[in-house]
DNA sequence: TTTTGAGTTGTTCGA
DNA sequence: GTCGAACAACTCAAA
């Protein structure tokens, strides 16, 4: 008769926190003592409308495989599976025995739903489930308005959110995960068929490295220095001005707690907090990834309607063929800011902030194109699509959403051009057909001399379009759009 | 309780 | 050339 009991592993089941450090889930299973089986379950039908698309799977495929190295380094290893999650982890726990699963939370009304389920499905079973905040600084929940209402207007809820103590990010408090007696059975990466069959993401491994150490990588580059000048640097398109971490973040590759500690590190010989200007900024953004959780928590329908509900009834532009939304998604509406960022997007998987809004701005506003067109767009093309940050920045651009952009804000290309890419050179990377143009036309071209423009090779209609829409007749045609829906909503 | 002022990222127009 | 106003409506917090 044996005298030990049997042991039973813990699960610990990764989604959105590709990373050992600060996971409290994986702090909480290895405080438990018993063996850990890692296991990440790709199951698209747990996603509802937001399966990920083609640059998500893509880097998902590599931060999966980063993730498996980094377990292995300490004795363990990553289950892969694909399917049905509740499936999975029932099969794995009945043949690994294991009573416990730990997992961190996600706030996406999908994820949340498909966590309820899980957890009553687990519970059922007698295992016990335990489940963690490794992705926020604050939880949705956690935050409230003197009425008890969730925010809706971000300077409010930043200066209430960052009044309350951060905690530290926590350290994996072992050299070794404890492995289980046989390792239950795993797919290959390969079957998960994440990477695209055709090659056209070859091109992103030039800008980035998928995985906890690539993350640590960019945010110790970018604390170097870059965030000194975030106010100004994060501006401009073509300097490396920003973080680039969304993508780490959107993964869990690296926590706003651990970026949170980074900052504050910064200004330790001093004491001052933030350490400068750039950092406060910065910080700042981190906050606005914590709003559009709080937003998609407490607006659940968001991804697919306006927040402003009276949005629904816009009138937008009609589109035969699809014609104005494929030059707007191949980067060839004529305006050179816009076809950049279009073409930055599709090529390396990532699009700089400042042009994201100019884009954005010029699909909802100069093509009166509906903002969803844009979000799913954005979505299957992003390497950092996340449906909190995506849906807000949607609904920001066309005016919909809470504390969004007024409607007659309304990004004038050439002039954001001139301003944030005097030297148009971003243009001229992404665009090359107008690389000759110097910068004094390059933002304009069809307001170029004839001779400047054979000097530079370009033929505007062949080598490189006209402009899909005139700027003053869009402008007009936008705002008496949104006259139109008031004058609606009024009635 | 009611009132008041402020609120991520702009542009145009007229004085 | 610079500068302020206009371009809405609503949320939120402080007074």
């Amino acid at each position: 008769m044996a005298t030990a009991r049997a042991v039973s592993p813990s699960i610990v089941w990764f989604r959105q926190d590709l990373r050992l450090q600060d996971n409290r889930a994986l702090n909480a299973a290895v405080a438990r003592g018993d063996p850990i089986v890692p296991v990440y379950v790709f199951d698209e039908a747990g996603e509802g409308n937001w399966k990920p698309g083609g640059a998500s799977r893509w880097w998902l495929h590599h931060s999966l495989q980063a993730l498996d190295t980094a377990l292995r380094a300490v004795g363990s290893q990553l289950i892969l599976a694909r399917g049905k999650t509740g499936e999975v982890l029932r099969q794995l726990a009945s043949s690994t025995g294991a009573t416990a699963l730990f997992y961190n939370r996600r706030y996406e009304p999908a994820a949340i739903a498909h966590e309820r389920e899980i957890e009553t499905e687990a519970r059922g079973m007698g295992i016990e489930v335990q489940s963690f905040n490794s992705a926020l600084l604050r939880e949705p929940a956690e935050i409230a308005n003197q009425q008890g209402r969730p925010f809706q207007v971000f300077t409010a809820y930043w200066r209430h959110a960052i009044a309350l103590p951060v905690d530290p990010p926590v350290r994996l408090p072992a050299t070794r995960l404890p492995a289980p007696e046989a390792w239950p059975k795993s797919l290959d990466l390969e079957d998960l068929e994440l990477r695209p069959r055709l090659n056209w993401a070859d091109g992103f491994s030039a800008d980035w490295t998928p995985g906890a150490a690539g993350a640590a990588v960019r945010v110790k580059r970018f604390l170097s220095d870059p965030v000194a000048d975030y106010g100004a640097g994060r501006d401009l398109p073509d300097r490396e001005g920003t973080s680039r971490l969304s993508p780490h973040l959107h993964f869990g590759e690296v926590g706003p707690r651990q970026v949170w500690a980074a900052v504050r590190a910064l200004g330790r010989e001093t004491g001052v907090f933030p350490v400068n200007a750039g950092a406060g900024i910065f910080l700042r953004e981190i906050g606005w990834r914590e709003f559009a959780h709080h937003v998609l928590y407490h607006f659940p329908t968001a991804p697919e309607l306006p927040i402003r509900s009276e949005f629904a009834r816009f009138p937008w532009a009609e589109d035969p063929g699809g014609q104005r939304l494929g030059a707007w998604q191949k980067g060839r509406t004529g305006y050179p800011i816009v076809d950049a960022g279009m073409r930055q997007l599709w090529q390396s998987g990532w699009m700089h902030n400042r042009v994201r809004m100019i884009v954005g701005s010029f699909l909802v506003k100069h093509l009166r194109l509906p903002w969803n067109h844009g979000a799913r767009w954005f979505w299957d093309t992003l390497v950092d699509a996340d449906l909190a940050n995506n849906t807000l920045g949607w609904q920001w651009s066309s005016g919909c959403g809470v504390d969004a952009a007024p409607y007659f804000r309304i990004f004038a290309p050439v002039l954001q051009g001139r301003k944030f890419d005097s030297s148009g050179d971003y243009v001229r990377r992404w665009v090359p057909e107008l690389a000759r143009l110097p910068a004094e036309w390059i933002h304009a071209p069809w307001e170029a001399p004839t001779a400047v423009l054979a000097q530079a090779g370009v033929r505007l209609g062949e080598t490189y379009p006209a402009p899909i829409v005139d700027h003053a007749s869009a402008r007009r045609d936008a705002l008496a759009a949104f006259k139109k829906l008031r004058e609606a909503s009024r009635s």
